[in-house]
DNA sequence: CATATAATGTTTGTGTGCAACCTAAAGAAG
DNA sequence: CTTCTTTAGGTTGCACACAAACATTATATG
């Protein structure tokens, strides 16, 4: 039974990145590419580094999506003059005009996934999966301590055999 | 507050892949891979297209899968010989064995995301998780249907100006 | 039989996702 | 000032998702 629960989300999951994917085709950006303009219209100009605060993606993968972005014409990347390590990202007009466009079409996907359900029952909906979700962090701190472990005695054999 | 699910979807995913991941580590196998093992250990001997029916992905994906799992020695591919494009797709002894070891760290992996939960509210979020899920789908064919439209009346532009 | 069409897989190209490594700049310690 | 460490970001390599084009083999149809 509890193996539902990842067929439901991973399939759930899938429909979504596929609803958005399509919703987006016309605008001729990816989904991935949406995201990150949405976080920067909210909170432009911004830093990479701030831009994976609210997105729990990778460093590699939002260096590529600014590269492709910024080659489109969406958004412009400018250096800090005191600290010439961090970008200020902001949109360009054309993606600001876009973003709009797009946003109205995104709300109305996201609001057709609950016309046939009631409120009580979403609250309960929400309050189980953000139960699971924290199970699901759990285990993978759990798992992820072990592998540390596991990989730490390996590195005492190793140290046996190669000391200082 | 629709957008929500959209998040907790996502974030979930996100988990369930990355904690998948975690535990596969070890035994040097992706989950993508796995999942086509496990899928092939219940139906085996099986053309690719089968195993597409089980698992919603792409063709052109699973091939590429296949290669590898090939590669490293857990599947066997060979050719029907009536019918010399399909498939049958079998596993080695290895990747049995490897398998039965899998599977056990799987279930308590996906066990340990309801330890906290009654049944009756599983129930009632499996109930609840199936209706949105059905509302991603008819979205989906909605704005499939919707660009196939769009795309019929560019054709007919072309006809035209190009016209037999 | 010959040609058109359909079915099964593979290949190719682009965009992620992610780990591991690299660079340049900033700060800290001596 | 010099060296060590940390930080922001980029690059590389591998696997996958997915569209589109392709090859091969079957099948239908004239």
């Amino acid at each position: 039974m509890s193996s539902r629960i990842c067929e439901l989300v991973s399939k759930s999951a899938l429909y979504h990145k596929r609803l958005m994917t399509r919703m987006l085709e016309r605008f001729d950006v990816t989904y991935a590419q949406y995201q990150v303009l949405k976080v920067i219209k909210q909170h432009q100009p911004l830093s990479a580094k701030e831009i994976l605060v609210h997105l729990d993606t990778d460093k590699a993968t939002l260096s590529g999506v600014l590269s492709r972005l910024e080659q489109r014409g969406y958004i412009q990347r400018d250096r800090d003059r005191s600290d010439k390590r961090v970008l200020h990202v902001r949109l360009t007009r054309t993606s600001s005009a876009l973003l709009e466009a797009i946003e109205v079409k995104e709300t109305e996907c996201t609001d057709s996934l609950t016309h046939n359900i009631k409120n009580r029952e979403l609250k309960n909906f929400f309050n189980v999966f953000e139960r699971i979700i924290n199970n699901q962090l759990r285990k993978i701190d759990e798992i992820e301590q072990e592998q540390r472990r596991q990989s730490k005695e390996k590195e005492n054999d190793n140290d046996e055999e190669t000391p200082l």
